[in-house]
DNA sequence: ATTGCTGCAAACTGTTTGCACTTGA
DNA sequence: TCAAGTGCAAACAGTTTGCAGCAAT
């Protein structure tokens, strides 16, 4: 654990919601200068093979991280606004249940995203 | 409908299932050397925009595209052997109504992928 | 001494853009 | 004569890799 991990593992916890590792890199370049952006790749992918962070697409064409312990949830990311939305993991219940049952497909629904219109830009 | 976007459009009919832009620029290819892949691009973004594809990220690192009038249907992949199985639509109408029913959230969800262990990967 | 981590630069992939040329209305 | 479509090359973004130096076992 050097302190460059620890930089990087602080700004997975410090962001609310999810963080890219540009976004990380420049958190972690502003109190470290010679910060590097691939230690902040080798360090995700490292964090990603133990299980402590989770990656996700949502849409903005960079993948974001987010920490494992912070508690799973889903996304639901309207696509006209841009609007984030948390979706508990009770709502994908009924789905995994389907997924297993009728299919036997063991769907790893950790982290999820699904793209649409928000209540607000329904009527546009 | 110039030659080259209707070599793109067969290509798209021509694959089951999905295919990559990559993929299909080397079909047009070899029948059309000249043919350019920024030509691909540009008519799939046309034929998105007309809604006649729709695109969907599969984990490979790109994305591939299917032509609309197939069908919707939604996918479970592998993340061990990398198995592709499809999920008919009616899968997934329990969740779309609990997204409408207790999120006011109007998902699209035309074309998902779920990841996760297919039946024979499950047990290793 | 060896192993692992870093910084740097350079490569890579998939995708997009600017521009000049052609074509067909 | 004008708008749209093409080929080409170059740019771009996000990510990955090779390598040399450094740090801590």
């Amino acid at each position: 654990m050097t302190p460059q991990r620890m930089m990087i593992v602080e700004a997975l916890h410090s962001a609310e919601g999810h963080i890219s590792a540009e976004e990380i890199y420049a958190q972690v370049k502003a109190r470290y200068p010679y910060a590097n952006i691939s230690t902040v790749y080798r360090t995700l992918e490292l964090l990603k093979e133990l299980g402590l962070v989770t990656e996700i697409a949502l849409g903005d064409g960079c993948l974001r991280f987010h920490a494992t312990e912070k508690g799973h949830h889903h996304h639901l990311v309207c696509q006209r606004c841009g609007r984030l939305m948390d979706l508990p993991e009770s709502a994908m219940t009924s789905l995994e249940r389907i997924l297993t049952e009728k299919y036997q497909f063991k769907a790893d629904l950790k982290h999820m995203a699904f793209f649409g219109l928000c209540p607000d830009c329904q009527g546009i």
